[in-house]
DNA sequence: TTCACGCTTAAGAATATCTTATGTTAATGG
DNA sequence: CCATTAACATAAGATATTCTTAAGCGTGAA
């Protein structure tokens, strides 16, 4: 026999159990009038009243009661299937999958701290450029840079990001770059990411580009910004990447003119993983991380 | 913990207990399209592999089996609490909320041949001209006269109807009536209801209807029928309703010009009502009857 | 080597569901 | 008493999901 109004069914289970529609509504993030008429729905079909409605409260018919007895190991069962599935082979272990630039240039110089707050769970970080697969890849969580939202996984955004350009201290001093317009003579260091290239960042700063030199390009951002502090030309940095550089020292951020990036940094995996300790643990740290981050280098 | 997906997880439980998408689909009356996104969905939900999907045929992994198991528990479990609802307080008793007009014109005539093809069944045949609310009132079926699709309830069409005007023999004599303009000396007899009037049947003819003397109303077709029959004056009736006293003689049909009407005798009820083997039965025998009736009065 | 069959995918159409805003009712307190 | 409040009901329109359509893909059989 086909079962029809599953939605109507659970609903009317939630409220069943907390014998309000309110708080049915509150636990499962809708509005009470959703509750009202997914019941209604259920009661037309079903042809019976489920619940007796009092004053500002509700109670079971006896046909709402029977069927709530059935609902609840109906709903239990299904939960159970669904929560075994979520066991790790390994809770004490976390796969992450990260850009090869944001791991050795923001992660890694943090991930310390994660391990001395949590030194039963070793992280196993796996830098790659390519998007992570789930259901073939045994990864617990990755971080991605892009546009925070995708189709087949669930997301936590982290961080947006901002384009600037800099370089070695000694090589600004050696070109005496003060202005934009002082770029034209340099060699210009570009990541192959297509968002992050001089001539998108010109532009968007409102300046022509088809008049600045042909840049050298590196595939991943760290080694743009390797080689900015090796002095071989102006790199056109990330703020996340980048920031420490300028802070100690090692390079220089070139003029006030920055951009905004479109895309923003963001944890993302299958629903279910965010329900692991490890990964729970992992995300709240790098929340902190994140933050202090931003407070720190404004 | 809230459950997501709740018809990813039904269609994956037919899908897996059919072993075939495409026979899920067929038990389920949707394309083989929908079920495969709605398994591709809730794997990427739970970020894990249902199915493999081989040549031609699909089986289950072993997420794929554990997840199957506790879904036939639950879905087991659904199917019962709501099957138990459907129990019948007396399944040889028949209640039919009927038009009145319906009932003693058309159905009170047939009736005895329901009874002796089902003996057991004994028939309350409850004339009401209202809607029927079956979450109030304790009914069965009802037969209606109407558009045929409603919120709250099932329907099944029995047939359409059309209108014409007829009289008692005697009458159409005495009054010499011959064509749709003689109407203009005669007493016109009409029901209450809104499309049963002779305004409309007039318009729906082309006829400019203001010339025509204004009639005399009835609350319900049979009393309309019944006063034409008394030589009352002329009848603007429904074909079911007339069509046996044309035919014997105590009406005649007065015109060729008939109106359809917008409006068809259907069967309603909750869905699962439709379930009690009375109204199978009852179903069953009211669309031969139909049959029958539409095959002898054509 | 082509056909046929079952699953996948993408895009837009169709439908169901949700939210917003308002109404109803009955207990509560001033 | 009357105003207020809390919980549910309802209508209409916005939103989101789900479905269909139409194409594609891969494989085993003819």
């Amino acid at each position: 026999m086909k079962i029809r109004s599953l939605t109507g069914l659970y609903y009317f289970h939630i409220a069943a159990t907390h014998l309000s529609f309110k708080e049915a509504a509150n636990y499962l993030s809708v509005t009470q009038a959703a509750i009202s008429q997914q019941v209604r729905g259920l009661e037309d079909r079903l042809g019976t009243k489920l619940f007796i409605r009092s004053h500002r409260q509700i109670s079971l018919t006896r046909d709402g009661q029977l069927l709530h007895s059935h609902t609840t190991a109906a709903f239990t069962s299904l939960e159970e299937g669904v929560s075994q599935l979520k066991t790790d082979s390994d809770p004490y272990t976390l796969k992450v999958s990260v850009l090869p630039s944001f791991a050795s240039l923001w992660l890694v110089p943090r991930l310390g701290s994660f391990n001395k707050q949590h030194p039963e769970i070793s992280v196993l970080l796996l830098p790659d450029n390519t998007l992570t697969d789930f259901k073939t890849q045994d990864i617990d969580i990755c971080v991605r840079y892009g546009i925070g939202r995708y189709d087949d996984v669930q997301t936590v955004p982290l961080m947006g990001d901002y384009l600037y350009a800099a370089c070695h201290p000694s090589y600004q001093k050696e070109q005496s770059i003060e202005q934009v317009s002082d770029l034209k003579g340099c060699l210009l260091l570009e990541d192959a990411r297509p968002d992050m290239n001089w001539d998108y960042w010109l532009k968007q700063l409102g300046k022509e580009s088809t008049s600045y030199p042909s840049a050298l390009k590196y595939e991943g951002s760290n080694l743009v910004v390797e080689g900015a502090i090796a002095s071989q030309g102006i790199a056109l940095v990330r703020h996340s990447l980048a920031a420490k550089f300028v802070r100690s020292g090692a390079l220089v951020k070139l003029f006030e003119q920055q951009v905004a990036s479109d895309f923003i940094y963001c944890l993302a995996a299958p629903e279910r993983h965010f329900e692991r300790e490890k990964v729970k643990l992992f995300c709240e740290w790098i929340q902190k991380e994140v933050k202090q981050f931003q407070k720190n280098y404004t």
